[in-house]
DNA sequence: TGCCCCTGTCAGCCTTTTCTGACAGGTATG
DNA sequence: CATACCTGTCAGAAAAGGCTGACAGGGGCA
């Protein structure tokens, strides 16, 4: 039982997936997470980029829902942060992003709860 | 014979066509286009901005090949650019991320030509 | 000629995103 | 205790996006 999106995710779903994946760092950390789960600091390392900004772009991420982080404890009892990539599919029509643009939420900086 | 991207689009394609779409205006501007093409001030008009931005708005659209403009001549002459929604398809999956990421062009703002 | 609607572009402003360097806390190991 | 590696956060700079108002040119119509 895939737990995959079907077909019609919400506008304000959606838009998070598109932006979050609409930049070239994502796209590699996305790549590189696929080979191999990883943990921040290595990450950063393999990529190139620094630690504070890597941590960034995995929070973008994980919003989207397309990557989940891990808290683990070593057995040396260092805790890392291990991230994994979801399994995510989504499929992009004309039609799809008019279904998911009538649902936008836009306005409201939503303050309530 | 569907012209639509089989599979494996470029990092750079991919790239454009998901900041393309990551925008809440320009995914109402495809929603709207898909109903029915339009011309730039009638468009405007019914999203609701101006005229400048949609302008903008549409020109990210069309270099993401999502959206094409043509301009035609009314019948009393007027010259009135028309957009219609390409019949654009693509598959979002850590596997095609990845894909796309390893050939990603990234640096050198290419001169060269 | 004046008015209306069409097209485009540009300077400038404001907001968001991206990115760095520094700081703080945690647990080992030499 | 100093070092090393892990985690996180924050202020502020730099760059990219989003947006407006004004301007310019085109044609039709009264």
């Amino acid at each position: 039982m895939p737990e995959v999106p079907p077909a019609a995710p919400t506008g304000d779903e959606l838009l998070k997936v598109l932006s979050a994946l609409g930049n070239p760092h994502r796209m590699r950390i996305v790549a590189a997470l696929l080979e191999r789960r990883n943990y921040v600091s290595a990450l950063a390392r393999e990529i190139g980029i620094s630690r504070p900004l890597l941590h960034m772009h995995l929070q973008r991420l994980e919003a989207a829902g397309l990557v989940v982080g891990t808290l683990e404890l070593a057995e040396d009892g260092k805790a890392m942060k291990y991230f994994d990539v979801t399994p995510f599919f989504y499929e992009l029509t004309p039609r799809i992003i008019a279904r998911a643009a009538a649902t936008l939420t836009e306005a409201e900086k939503e303050e309530a709860k």
